[in-house]
DNA sequence: CGGTCGATTGAACGCACTCAAACGAGGTGG
DNA sequence: CCACCTCGTTTGAGTGCGTTCAATCGACCG
Protein backbone atom coordinates (compact mmCIF):
# COMPACT_ATOMS: atom_id res chain seq x y z
CA UNK A 1 0.00 0.00 0.00
CA UNK A 2 2.86 2.15 -0.08
CA UNK A 3 2.29 2.93 -3.75
CA UNK A 4 -0.04 5.56 -4.96
CA UNK A 5 -2.85 4.44 -6.10
CA UNK A 6 -3.17 6.32 -9.09
CA UNK A 7 -0.35 4.60 -10.41
CA UNK A 8 -2.33 1.37 -10.35
CA UNK A 9 -4.86 2.74 -12.71
CA UNK A 10 -2.32 4.40 -15.01
CA UNK A 11 -0.40 1.19 -15.13
CA UNK A 12 -3.58 -0.74 -16.04
CA UNK A 13 -4.45 1.93 -18.24
CA UNK A 14 -1.49 1.75 -20.06
CA UNK A 15 -1.08 -1.85 -20.59
CA UNK A 16 -4.46 -1.46 -22.65
CA UNK A 17 -3.35 1.45 -24.66
CA UNK A 18 0.46 3.27 -24.10
CA UNK A 19 -0.26 6.79 -22.09
CA UNK A 20 2.24 9.28 -22.23
CA UNK A 21 3.87 11.21 -19.08
CA UNK A 22 1.07 13.90 -19.39
CA UNK A 23 -1.70 11.60 -19.53
CA UNK A 24 0.09 9.63 -16.49
CA UNK A 25 0.53 13.60 -14.67
CA UNK A 26 -3.42 13.61 -15.51
CA UNK A 27 -4.13 10.60 -13.40
CA UNK A 28 -1.82 10.79 -10.95
CA UNK A 29 -4.11 14.89 -10.02
CA UNK A 30 -7.30 12.91 -9.65
CA UNK A 31 -7.92 13.33 -6.31
CA UNK A 32 -8.04 9.72 -4.80
CA UNK A 33 -8.22 7.57 -1.61
CA UNK A 34 -8.07 3.57 -0.58
CA UNK A 35 -10.27 1.84 1.66
CA UNK A 36 -10.59 -1.52 2.61
CA UNK A 37 -14.02 -3.90 2.73
CA UNK A 38 -15.05 -6.73 4.85
CA UNK A 39 -15.72 -10.32 3.32
CA UNK A 40 -19.24 -10.01 2.18
CA UNK A 41 -19.60 -6.43 2.23
CA UNK A 42 -21.33 -4.37 -0.42
CA UNK A 43 -19.93 -1.45 -2.11
CA UNK A 44 -23.27 -0.72 -3.72
CA UNK A 45 -26.11 -2.18 -4.42
CA UNK A 46 -29.16 -2.32 -7.17
CA UNK A 47 -30.69 0.89 -8.13
CA UNK A 48 -28.23 2.86 -5.89
CA UNK A 49 -27.22 6.24 -7.59
CA UNK A 50 -23.38 5.93 -6.96
CA UNK A 51 -21.41 8.39 -4.89
CA UNK A 52 -18.79 10.69 -6.65
CA UNK A 53 -16.05 8.49 -6.94
CA UNK A 54 -14.86 5.51 -9.37
CA UNK A 55 -12.74 2.88 -7.69
CA UNK A 56 -10.37 -0.33 -8.92
CA UNK A 57 -9.69 -3.54 -6.75
CA UNK A 58 -5.90 -3.31 -5.16
CA UNK A 59 -6.25 -6.93 -3.44
CA UNK A 60 -8.64 -9.09 -3.25
CA UNK A 61 -11.38 -10.98 -4.98
CA UNK A 62 -15.28 -9.34 -5.31
CA UNK A 63 -18.24 -10.14 -7.57
CA UNK A 64 -21.04 -8.30 -9.42
CA UNK A 65 -24.70 -10.38 -8.64
CA UNK A 66 -27.84 -10.23 -9.17
CA UNK A 67 -30.91 -11.56 -7.03
CA UNK A 68 -33.90 -13.01 -8.70
CA UNK A 69 -36.93 -12.13 -7.57
CA UNK A 70 -37.42 -15.82 -6.84
CA UNK A 71 -34.22 -15.46 -4.41
CA UNK A 72 -31.52 -17.49 -6.26
CA UNK A 73 -28.26 -15.31 -7.12
CA UNK A 74 -26.51 -15.06 -10.28
CA UNK A 75 -22.73 -14.01 -10.02
CA UNK A 76 -22.79 -12.34 -13.49
CA UNK A 77 -18.68 -11.46 -12.85
CA UNK A 78 -15.40 -11.80 -10.95
CA UNK A 79 -13.02 -8.96 -9.89
CA UNK A 80 -9.14 -9.26 -9.08
CA UNK A 81 -6.42 -6.84 -8.33
CA UNK A 82 -6.26 -4.03 -10.85
CA UNK A 83 -10.07 -4.73 -12.36
CA UNK A 84 -12.13 -1.28 -12.87
CA UNK A 85 -15.24 -1.93 -9.93
CA UNK A 86 -17.79 0.43 -10.92
CA UNK A 87 -16.68 1.94 -14.47
CA UNK A 88 -20.19 1.87 -15.15
CA UNK A 89 -21.12 4.66 -13.13
CA UNK A 90 -18.55 7.27 -14.97
CA UNK A 91 -21.76 7.44 -17.04
CA UNK A 92 -24.39 5.73 -15.58
CA UNK A 93 -26.47 7.13 -12.97
CA UNK A 94 -28.17 3.59 -11.33
CA UNK A 95 -26.50 0.49 -10.66
CA UNK A 96 -27.76 -2.27 -12.27
CA UNK A 97 -26.49 -5.32 -9.85
CA UNK A 98 -24.67 -5.50 -6.70
CA UNK A 99 -20.44 -5.69 -5.63
CA UNK A 100 -19.81 -7.54 -3.17
CA UNK A 101 -16.78 -8.26 -1.56
CA UNK A 102 -15.24 -11.79 -1.52
CA UNK A 103 -12.92 -11.68 0.42
CA UNK A 104 -11.06 -9.15 2.40
CA UNK A 105 -10.62 -6.54 -0.13
CA UNK A 106 -8.87 -3.02 -0.69
CA UNK A 107 -9.84 -0.66 -3.13
CA UNK A 108 -8.48 2.71 -4.54
CA UNK A 109 -11.42 5.38 -5.01
CA UNK A 110 -11.07 8.19 -7.30
CA UNK A 111 -12.89 11.39 -8.05
CA UNK A 112 -15.45 10.22 -10.74
CA UNK A 113 -15.65 13.60 -11.73
CA UNK A 114 -12.33 14.33 -12.24
CA UNK A 115 -11.43 10.88 -14.05
CA UNK A 116 -14.15 11.39 -16.25
CA UNK A 117 -12.78 14.27 -17.62
CA UNK A 118 -9.39 13.03 -18.11
CA UNK A 119 -11.22 9.84 -19.82
CA UNK A 120 -12.94 12.32 -22.02
CA UNK A 121 -9.95 14.97 -22.53
CA UNK A 122 -7.30 12.30 -22.83
CA UNK A 123 -7.60 10.84 -25.97
CA UNK A 124 -5.03 7.74 -25.18
CA UNK A 125 -6.67 7.36 -21.45
CA UNK A 126 -9.55 7.08 -23.14
CA UNK A 127 -9.00 4.66 -25.75
CA UNK A 128 -7.41 2.99 -23.11
CA UNK A 129 -10.68 2.96 -20.90
CA UNK A 130 -12.49 2.26 -23.86
CA UNK A 131 -10.53 -0.92 -24.25
CA UNK A 132 -11.23 -1.92 -20.44
CA UNK A 133 -14.84 -1.69 -20.68
CA UNK A 134 -15.23 -3.70 -23.90
CA UNK A 135 -13.27 -6.37 -22.78
CA UNK A 136 -15.43 -6.91 -20.03
CA UNK A 137 -18.48 -7.06 -22.53
CA UNK A 138 -16.43 -10.06 -24.21
CA UNK A 139 -15.97 -12.13 -21.11
CA UNK A 140 -19.80 -11.37 -20.22
CA UNK A 141 -20.62 -13.25 -24.06
CA UNK A 142 -18.47 -15.78 -23.00
CA UNK A 143 -19.96 -16.13 -19.72
CA UNK A 144 -23.41 -16.54 -21.18
CA UNK A 145 -21.96 -19.01 -23.62
CA UNK A 146 -20.73 -21.35 -20.53
CA UNK A 147 -23.90 -20.47 -18.62
CA UNK A 148 -26.47 -21.09 -21.44
CA UNK A 149 -24.90 -23.36 -23.84
CA UNK A 150 -22.60 -25.55 -22.01
CA UNK A 151 -22.91 -28.60 -19.61
CA UNK A 152 -22.08 -29.10 -16.02
CA UNK A 153 -18.41 -30.40 -16.13
CA UNK A 154 -17.30 -28.08 -18.97
CA UNK A 155 -18.73 -24.87 -17.66
CA UNK A 156 -16.36 -25.84 -14.32
CA UNK A 157 -13.63 -26.21 -16.27
CA UNK A 158 -13.71 -23.37 -18.23
CA UNK A 159 -14.42 -21.22 -15.07
CA UNK A 160 -11.19 -22.41 -13.64
CA UNK A 161 -9.66 -21.88 -17.47
CA UNK A 162 -10.83 -18.44 -17.11
CA UNK A 163 -9.97 -17.65 -13.57
CA UNK A 164 -6.08 -19.00 -13.79
CA UNK A 165 -5.59 -17.37 -17.16
CA UNK A 166 -6.35 -13.68 -15.55
CA UNK A 167 -4.91 -14.23 -12.64
CA UNK A 168 -1.55 -15.05 -14.51
CA UNK A 169 -2.26 -11.83 -16.31
CA UNK A 170 -2.79 -10.07 -13.78
CA UNK A 171 0.56 -11.12 -12.48
CA UNK A 172 -1.36 -12.82 -8.75
CA UNK A 173 -0.74 -16.35 -10.11
CA UNK A 174 0.14 -19.22 -11.86
CA UNK A 175 -2.47 -20.50 -14.29
CA UNK A 176 -1.82 -24.06 -13.22
CA UNK A 177 -1.33 -23.07 -9.51
CA UNK A 178 -3.74 -20.69 -7.96
CA UNK A 179 -5.55 -20.16 -5.12
CA UNK A 180 -9.77 -19.95 -6.23
CA UNK A 181 -10.79 -17.61 -2.79
CA UNK A 182 -14.73 -18.43 -3.06
CA UNK A 183 -17.47 -21.35 -2.25
CA UNK A 184 -18.30 -24.09 -4.10
CA UNK A 185 -21.58 -22.32 -3.25
CA UNK A 186 -20.58 -18.86 -5.00
CA UNK A 187 -18.90 -20.79 -8.14
CA UNK A 188 -22.26 -22.16 -8.58
CA UNK A 189 -23.63 -19.01 -8.50
CA UNK A 190 -21.45 -17.67 -11.33
CA UNK A 191 -21.97 -21.07 -13.31
CA UNK A 192 -26.18 -21.53 -12.72
CA UNK A 193 -25.71 -24.52 -10.84
CA UNK A 194 -26.00 -26.24 -7.31
CA UNK A 195 -23.31 -26.11 -5.19
CA UNK A 196 -23.86 -30.36 -4.64
CA UNK A 197 -23.38 -30.51 -8.18
CA UNK A 198 -20.07 -28.47 -8.34
CA UNK A 199 -18.48 -30.72 -5.71
CA UNK A 200 -19.23 -33.48 -7.52
CA UNK A 201 -17.63 -31.71 -10.72
CA UNK A 202 -14.45 -30.81 -9.28
CA UNK A 203 -14.28 -34.22 -7.75
CA UNK A 204 -14.83 -35.99 -11.12
CA UNK A 205 -12.04 -33.29 -12.32
CA UNK A 206 -9.62 -34.43 -9.69
CA UNK A 207 -10.77 -38.27 -10.39
CA UNK A 208 -9.98 -37.58 -14.35
CA UNK A 209 -6.56 -36.53 -13.07
CA UNK A 210 -7.09 -32.56 -14.95
CA UNK A 211 -6.56 -31.08 -11.38
CA UNK A 212 -6.17 -31.42 -7.87
CA UNK A 213 -7.00 -29.43 -4.65
CA UNK A 214 -5.29 -28.51 -1.36
CA UNK A 215 -7.96 -26.47 0.21
CA UNK A 216 -9.33 -23.93 -2.12
CA UNK A 217 -5.80 -23.80 -4.11
CA UNK A 218 -5.74 -25.35 -7.61
CA UNK A 219 -2.93 -27.18 -9.10
CA UNK A 220 -3.48 -27.60 -13.08
CA UNK A 221 -2.25 -31.38 -13.94
CA UNK A 222 -2.26 -30.95 -17.55
CA UNK A 223 -3.59 -26.99 -19.02
CA UNK A 224 -3.71 -29.00 -22.39
CA UNK A 225 -6.51 -31.44 -20.94
CA UNK A 226 -8.20 -28.31 -18.82
CA UNK A 227 -8.85 -26.56 -21.88
CA UNK A 228 -10.10 -29.12 -23.63
CA UNK A 229 -12.38 -30.43 -20.91
CA UNK A 230 -13.38 -26.60 -20.81
CA UNK A 231 -13.78 -25.35 -24.63
CA UNK A 232 -11.38 -22.46 -23.40
CA UNK A 233 -10.33 -20.39 -26.24
CA UNK A 234 -8.91 -17.47 -24.72
CA UNK A 235 -9.57 -15.01 -27.44
CA UNK A 236 -12.32 -13.33 -25.92
CA UNK A 237 -9.62 -12.15 -22.66
CA UNK A 238 -8.20 -10.24 -25.75
CA UNK A 239 -4.41 -10.07 -26.28
CA UNK A 240 -2.22 -11.09 -23.38
CA UNK A 241 -0.55 -7.91 -22.15
CA UNK A 242 2.93 -9.44 -21.98
CA UNK A 243 4.46 -7.60 -24.94
CA UNK A 244 7.29 -6.09 -22.81
CA UNK A 245 9.64 -5.45 -25.25
CA UNK A 246 7.18 -4.02 -27.60
CA UNK A 247 5.58 -1.92 -25.07
CA UNK A 248 8.85 -0.98 -23.32
CA UNK A 249 9.29 1.89 -26.91
CA UNK A 250 5.60 3.27 -25.33
CA UNK A 251 6.71 3.54 -21.47
CA UNK A 252 7.41 6.97 -20.36
CA UNK A 253 10.90 7.20 -19.17
CA UNK A 254 9.81 7.88 -15.52
CA UNK A 255 9.70 4.61 -13.60
CA UNK A 256 6.11 5.63 -13.06
CA UNK A 257 4.32 2.76 -14.10
CA UNK A 258 6.37 -0.24 -14.05
CA UNK A 259 5.33 -2.58 -11.18
CA UNK A 260 7.83 -2.21 -8.27
CA UNK A 261 10.99 -4.84 -8.79
CA UNK A 262 10.27 -5.97 -12.03
CA UNK A 263 13.62 -4.77 -14.27
CA UNK B 1 -33.75 4.70 -46.42
CA UNK B 2 -33.76 8.77 -47.77
CA UNK B 3 -32.48 9.78 -44.75
CA UNK B 4 -28.49 10.65 -44.46
CA UNK B 5 -27.67 7.66 -42.42
CA UNK B 6 -25.65 9.88 -40.06
CA UNK B 7 -29.04 11.17 -39.07
CA UNK B 8 -29.68 7.86 -37.28
CA UNK B 9 -26.73 7.66 -35.22
CA UNK B 10 -26.96 11.35 -34.17
CA UNK B 11 -30.47 10.44 -33.06
CA UNK B 12 -29.42 7.93 -31.40
CA UNK B 13 -26.42 9.31 -29.60
CA UNK B 14 -28.79 12.55 -28.71
CA UNK B 15 -31.07 10.27 -27.28
CA UNK B 16 -28.29 9.25 -24.58
CA UNK B 17 -26.46 12.29 -24.31
CA UNK B 18 -27.76 15.83 -25.55
CA UNK B 19 -25.14 17.02 -28.55
CA UNK B 20 -25.00 20.21 -30.21
CA UNK B 21 -24.85 21.11 -33.41
CA UNK B 22 -20.98 21.21 -33.64
CA UNK B 23 -21.12 17.58 -32.26
CA UNK B 24 -23.94 16.90 -35.43
CA UNK B 25 -21.99 18.19 -37.91
CA UNK B 26 -18.88 16.51 -37.15
CA UNK B 27 -20.85 13.04 -36.96
CA UNK B 28 -22.42 14.53 -40.72
CA UNK B 29 -18.56 14.82 -41.45
CA UNK B 30 -18.20 11.13 -41.36
CA UNK B 31 -17.95 9.04 -44.72
CA UNK B 32 -20.74 6.53 -44.51
CA UNK B 33 -22.28 3.96 -46.91
CA UNK B 34 -25.65 1.89 -46.34
CA UNK B 35 -25.59 -1.59 -47.26
CA UNK B 36 -28.34 -4.84 -47.30
CA UNK B 37 -28.12 -8.25 -45.65
CA UNK B 38 -30.65 -11.56 -46.39
CA UNK B 39 -31.38 -13.34 -43.45
CA UNK B 40 -28.85 -15.50 -41.68
CA UNK B 41 -26.13 -14.12 -43.36
CA UNK B 42 -22.78 -13.02 -41.03
CA UNK B 43 -21.74 -9.30 -41.14
CA UNK B 44 -18.91 -10.63 -39.10
CA UNK B 45 -17.26 -14.03 -37.33
CA UNK B 46 -15.00 -14.26 -34.22
CA UNK B 47 -11.40 -14.07 -34.68
CA UNK B 48 -11.92 -11.99 -37.53
CA UNK B 49 -9.91 -8.41 -37.98
CA UNK B 50 -12.83 -6.00 -38.32
CA UNK B 51 -12.52 -3.87 -41.56
CA UNK B 52 -12.45 -0.33 -41.58
CA UNK B 53 -16.29 0.34 -40.69
CA UNK B 54 -18.63 0.79 -37.54
CA UNK B 55 -22.07 0.30 -38.02
CA UNK B 56 -25.29 0.89 -36.74
CA UNK B 57 -28.18 -0.95 -37.71
CA UNK B 58 -30.99 0.81 -39.40
CA UNK B 59 -33.99 -1.91 -40.07
CA UNK B 60 -34.56 -5.76 -39.17
CA UNK B 61 -33.08 -8.28 -36.83
CA UNK B 62 -29.95 -9.84 -35.66
CA UNK B 63 -28.13 -11.28 -33.32
CA UNK B 64 -24.67 -11.83 -31.60
CA UNK B 65 -23.73 -15.56 -31.37
CA UNK B 66 -21.04 -17.79 -30.46
CA UNK B 67 -21.03 -21.61 -31.05
CA UNK B 68 -19.21 -24.30 -28.31
CA UNK B 69 -17.13 -26.49 -29.41
CA UNK B 70 -19.74 -29.19 -29.17
CA UNK B 71 -21.64 -27.36 -31.39
CA UNK B 72 -24.44 -25.92 -29.45
CA UNK B 73 -24.94 -22.52 -30.19
CA UNK B 74 -25.72 -18.94 -27.97
CA UNK B 75 -27.40 -16.30 -28.52
CA UNK B 76 -25.54 -13.51 -26.46
CA UNK B 77 -27.81 -10.48 -27.91
CA UNK B 78 -30.52 -9.30 -30.15
CA UNK B 79 -30.22 -6.33 -31.91
CA UNK B 80 -32.89 -3.95 -33.36
CA UNK B 81 -33.21 -0.76 -35.91
CA UNK B 82 -30.58 1.78 -34.01
CA UNK B 83 -28.45 -0.54 -32.17
CA UNK B 84 -25.18 -0.52 -32.61
CA UNK B 85 -23.34 -3.75 -34.56
CA UNK B 86 -19.83 -3.52 -33.71
CA UNK B 87 -19.14 -0.23 -31.40
CA UNK B 88 -16.39 -3.08 -29.98
CA UNK B 89 -14.45 -2.93 -33.16
CA UNK B 90 -13.45 0.74 -32.31
CA UNK B 91 -11.14 -0.06 -29.51
CA UNK B 92 -11.03 -4.19 -29.79
CA UNK B 93 -9.23 -5.28 -33.30
CA UNK B 94 -10.44 -9.45 -32.96
CA UNK B 95 -14.06 -10.15 -32.77
CA UNK B 96 -15.19 -12.48 -30.09
CA UNK B 97 -18.50 -13.32 -31.69
CA UNK B 98 -20.56 -13.96 -34.81
CA UNK B 99 -22.97 -11.54 -35.62
CA UNK B 100 -25.90 -12.70 -37.80
CA UNK B 101 -28.84 -11.37 -39.47
CA UNK B 102 -32.10 -12.86 -38.31
CA UNK B 103 -34.40 -11.25 -41.37
CA UNK B 104 -33.25 -9.34 -44.31
CA UNK B 105 -31.32 -5.76 -42.50
CA UNK B 106 -30.01 -2.53 -43.70
CA UNK B 107 -26.72 -1.27 -42.10
CA UNK B 108 -25.35 2.05 -42.27
CA UNK B 109 -21.74 1.08 -42.42
CA UNK B 110 -19.10 4.71 -41.50
CA UNK B 111 -15.93 5.53 -41.33
CA UNK B 112 -14.19 3.48 -38.04
CA UNK B 113 -11.17 5.75 -37.94
CA UNK B 114 -13.26 8.85 -38.43
CA UNK B 115 -16.10 7.80 -35.89
CA UNK B 116 -13.13 6.69 -33.60
CA UNK B 117 -11.69 10.43 -34.03
CA UNK B 118 -14.88 12.29 -33.10
CA UNK B 119 -16.02 10.12 -30.07
CA UNK B 120 -12.88 10.32 -28.40
CA UNK B 121 -12.42 14.45 -29.53
CA UNK B 122 -15.94 15.32 -28.86
CA UNK B 123 -16.92 14.95 -25.01
CA UNK B 124 -20.62 15.18 -25.49
CA UNK B 125 -20.44 12.29 -28.29
CA UNK B 126 -18.22 10.13 -26.01
CA UNK B 127 -20.52 10.29 -22.88
CA UNK B 128 -23.01 9.46 -25.56
CA UNK B 129 -21.36 6.33 -26.49
CA UNK B 130 -20.01 5.50 -23.82
CA UNK B 131 -23.97 5.83 -22.13
CA UNK B 132 -24.37 3.42 -25.36
CA UNK B 133 -21.89 0.61 -24.47
CA UNK B 134 -22.65 0.79 -20.58
CA UNK B 135 -26.49 -0.09 -21.04
CA UNK B 136 -25.66 -3.15 -23.39
CA UNK B 137 -23.19 -4.46 -20.65
CA UNK B 138 -26.18 -4.29 -18.37
CA UNK B 139 -28.17 -5.81 -20.65
CA UNK B 140 -25.19 -9.09 -20.71
CA UNK B 141 -25.68 -8.77 -17.12
CA UNK B 142 -29.25 -9.11 -16.96
CA UNK B 143 -29.21 -12.30 -19.45
CA UNK B 144 -26.92 -14.00 -17.19
CA UNK B 145 -29.08 -14.00 -14.55
CA UNK B 146 -32.09 -15.08 -16.78
CA UNK B 147 -30.15 -17.87 -18.07
CA UNK B 148 -28.34 -19.07 -15.35
CA UNK B 149 -30.54 -18.57 -12.46
CA UNK B 150 -34.60 -18.37 -13.80
CA UNK B 151 -36.81 -21.62 -14.22
CA UNK B 152 -37.69 -21.95 -18.19
CA UNK B 153 -41.41 -20.20 -18.15
CA UNK B 154 -39.84 -17.03 -16.32
CA UNK B 155 -36.88 -16.77 -18.88
CA UNK B 156 -39.20 -16.84 -22.17
CA UNK B 157 -41.96 -14.37 -20.21
CA UNK B 158 -38.70 -12.08 -19.19
CA UNK B 159 -37.33 -12.26 -22.70
CA UNK B 160 -40.72 -11.29 -24.39
CA UNK B 161 -40.96 -8.47 -21.68
CA UNK B 162 -37.43 -7.09 -22.40
CA UNK B 163 -38.06 -7.53 -26.58
CA UNK B 164 -41.51 -5.83 -25.88
CA UNK B 165 -39.95 -2.47 -23.84
CA UNK B 166 -36.91 -2.22 -25.95
CA UNK B 167 -38.87 -2.44 -29.27
CA UNK B 168 -41.25 0.30 -28.09
CA UNK B 169 -38.46 2.30 -26.75
CA UNK B 170 -37.09 2.27 -30.13
CA UNK B 171 -39.95 3.37 -31.13
CA UNK B 172 -40.79 0.04 -33.50
CA UNK B 173 -44.05 -1.00 -32.09
CA UNK B 174 -46.07 -1.09 -28.83
CA UNK B 175 -44.60 -3.38 -25.76
CA UNK B 176 -48.34 -5.15 -25.54
CA UNK B 177 -48.41 -5.99 -29.72
CA UNK B 178 -45.01 -6.78 -31.29
CA UNK B 179 -43.34 -9.11 -33.78
CA UNK B 180 -41.00 -11.51 -32.82
CA UNK B 181 -38.95 -12.06 -36.19
CA UNK B 182 -37.40 -15.44 -34.41
CA UNK B 183 -37.45 -18.85 -35.35
CA UNK B 184 -38.62 -20.67 -31.65
CA UNK B 185 -35.29 -22.38 -32.24
CA UNK B 186 -33.43 -18.98 -31.94
CA UNK B 187 -35.49 -17.97 -28.96
CA UNK B 188 -34.09 -21.45 -27.35
CA UNK B 189 -30.73 -20.46 -28.11
CA UNK B 190 -31.01 -17.04 -26.55
CA UNK B 191 -32.53 -18.75 -23.42
CA UNK B 192 -29.92 -22.04 -23.53
CA UNK B 193 -32.87 -23.99 -23.64
CA UNK B 194 -34.22 -26.49 -26.66
CA UNK B 195 -36.61 -25.14 -29.48
CA UNK B 196 -39.66 -28.23 -28.02
CA UNK B 197 -39.42 -26.65 -24.63
CA UNK B 198 -39.33 -22.92 -25.59
CA UNK B 199 -43.09 -23.93 -27.66
CA UNK B 200 -44.03 -25.81 -24.60
CA UNK B 201 -43.59 -22.58 -22.69
CA UNK B 202 -44.75 -20.14 -25.09
CA UNK B 203 -48.44 -22.82 -25.29
CA UNK B 204 -48.71 -21.92 -21.51
CA UNK B 205 -48.02 -18.45 -21.21
CA UNK B 206 -51.28 -18.60 -23.84
CA UNK B 207 -53.15 -20.61 -22.24
CA UNK B 208 -52.93 -18.70 -18.97
CA UNK B 209 -53.96 -15.87 -20.37
CA UNK B 210 -50.75 -13.87 -20.39
CA UNK B 211 -50.05 -13.82 -24.05
CA UNK B 212 -51.61 -14.49 -27.43
CA UNK B 213 -49.99 -15.41 -30.53
CA UNK B 214 -50.89 -14.82 -34.34
CA UNK B 215 -47.91 -16.41 -36.10
CA UNK B 216 -44.73 -14.62 -35.26
CA UNK B 217 -46.75 -11.85 -33.56
CA UNK B 218 -47.40 -11.59 -29.88
CA UNK B 219 -50.14 -9.63 -28.21
CA UNK B 220 -49.70 -9.18 -24.67
CA UNK B 221 -52.80 -9.43 -22.32
CA UNK B 222 -51.81 -8.24 -19.79
CA UNK B 223 -48.76 -6.23 -19.38
CA UNK B 224 -48.13 -6.52 -15.59
CA UNK B 225 -48.88 -10.14 -15.23
CA UNK B 226 -46.44 -11.03 -17.69
CA UNK B 227 -43.92 -8.83 -16.03
CA UNK B 228 -44.54 -10.35 -12.73
CA UNK B 229 -44.23 -13.81 -14.58
CA UNK B 230 -41.14 -12.67 -15.58
CA UNK B 231 -39.61 -10.99 -12.93
CA UNK B 232 -38.85 -8.21 -15.30
CA UNK B 233 -37.70 -4.90 -13.78
CA UNK B 234 -36.78 -2.97 -16.63
CA UNK B 235 -34.48 -0.55 -14.30
CA UNK B 236 -31.23 -2.39 -16.12
CA UNK B 237 -32.39 -1.00 -19.54
CA UNK B 238 -31.74 2.44 -18.35
CA UNK B 239 -33.90 5.37 -17.97
CA UNK B 240 -36.63 5.18 -20.57
CA UNK B 241 -35.55 8.31 -23.56
CA UNK B 242 -39.06 9.45 -23.55
CA UNK B 243 -38.61 13.11 -21.28
CA UNK B 244 -39.63 14.61 -24.41
CA UNK B 245 -40.11 17.87 -22.69
CA UNK B 246 -36.50 17.63 -21.08
CA UNK B 247 -34.72 16.96 -23.62
CA UNK B 248 -36.55 19.45 -26.04
CA UNK B 249 -34.46 22.03 -24.16
CA UNK B 250 -31.12 20.75 -25.38
CA UNK B 251 -31.93 19.54 -28.71
CA UNK B 252 -30.11 21.70 -31.49
CA UNK B 253 -32.41 24.32 -33.04
CA UNK B 254 -32.47 22.61 -36.38
CA UNK B 255 -34.87 19.56 -37.35
CA UNK B 256 -31.92 17.33 -37.54
CA UNK B 257 -32.15 14.83 -34.98
CA UNK B 258 -36.25 14.81 -34.79
CA UNK B 259 -37.29 11.54 -36.25
CA UNK B 260 -39.60 12.44 -39.51
CA UNK B 261 -43.25 13.35 -39.15
CA UNK B 262 -42.41 13.89 -35.24
CA UNK B 263 -43.42 16.57 -33.79
C1' DC C 1 -14.92 -28.02 23.57
C1' DG C 2 -19.06 -26.87 21.46
C1' DG C 3 -20.58 -23.98 17.43
C1' DT C 4 -20.65 -22.60 12.81
C1' DC C 5 -19.73 -22.82 8.09
C1' DG C 6 -18.33 -25.16 4.06
C1' DA C 7 -17.30 -29.54 1.86
C1' DT C 8 -18.85 -34.08 0.95
C1' DT C 9 -21.83 -38.02 0.06
C1' DG C 10 -26.31 -40.59 -0.66
C1' DA C 11 -30.92 -41.16 -2.44
C1' DA C 12 -34.98 -39.71 -4.85
C1' DC C 13 -37.13 -36.40 -7.68
C1' DG C 14 -38.31 -33.41 -11.59
C1' DC C 15 -37.46 -29.97 -15.12
C1' DA C 16 -35.94 -29.81 -19.35
C1' DC C 17 -33.91 -32.78 -22.88
C1' DT C 18 -33.90 -36.26 -26.63
C1' DC C 19 -36.02 -38.82 -30.01
C1' DA C 20 -39.64 -39.15 -33.04
C1' DA C 21 -43.61 -38.24 -35.61
C1' DA C 22 -47.33 -35.35 -37.38
C1' DC C 23 -48.94 -31.00 -38.81
C1' DG C 24 -49.28 -26.57 -41.34
C1' DA C 25 -47.85 -22.73 -44.05
C1' DG C 26 -45.19 -20.91 -47.76
C1' DG C 27 -42.73 -21.62 -52.00
C1' DT C 28 -41.61 -23.93 -56.34
C1' DG C 29 -41.98 -26.54 -60.34
C1' DG C 30 -44.50 -29.44 -63.39
C1' DC D 1 -53.74 -25.30 -60.20
C1' DC D 2 -52.19 -28.94 -57.82
C1' DA D 3 -48.36 -31.85 -56.19
C1' DC D 4 -44.61 -31.71 -53.68
C1' DC D 5 -40.96 -30.09 -50.91
C1' DT D 6 -39.10 -27.55 -47.10
C1' DC D 7 -38.95 -25.46 -42.87
C1' DG D 8 -40.88 -24.28 -38.59
C1' DT D 9 -44.30 -25.50 -35.24
C1' DT D 10 -46.64 -28.72 -32.47
C1' DT D 11 -47.43 -32.87 -29.71
C1' DG D 12 -46.24 -37.41 -27.42
C1' DA D 13 -43.35 -40.57 -24.84
C1' DG D 14 -39.27 -41.82 -22.43
C1' DT D 15 -34.78 -40.41 -20.51
C1' DG D 16 -31.20 -38.13 -17.91
C1' DC D 17 -28.59 -34.32 -16.00
C1' DG D 18 -28.73 -31.63 -12.42
C1' DT D 19 -31.66 -30.66 -8.46
C1' DT D 20 -33.57 -31.17 -3.86
C1' DC D 21 -33.53 -32.91 0.58
C1' DA D 22 -30.90 -34.64 4.13
C1' DA D 23 -27.21 -36.30 6.78
C1' DT D 24 -22.27 -36.59 7.81
C1' DC D 25 -17.76 -34.89 7.96
C1' DG D 26 -13.99 -31.66 8.72
C1' DA D 27 -11.83 -27.34 9.76
C1' DC D 28 -11.48 -23.17 11.84
C1' DC D 29 -12.70 -20.20 15.76
C1' DG D 30 -14.13 -18.19 19.96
Amino acid sequence: MTEHPMKAIARRLDARNPLDDDDVAALNNVRCAITTHPPESFLFREADRPGDYCSILLSGLAFRQKVTAHGKRQIVAVLMAGDFIDAQHLFLDRADHNLEAATAITVAEFSRHQFRDVILNRPRVGVAAWKEALEEGAIFREWLVTVGARPGPVRVAHFLCELGCRLERAGLASREDFIVPLTQEQIADVLGLTPVHVNRVLKSLVADGLISQRGRSIQVSSWERLTVAGEFNPIYLGPSARHDAHRAQHLPTSTLLRPRGQM
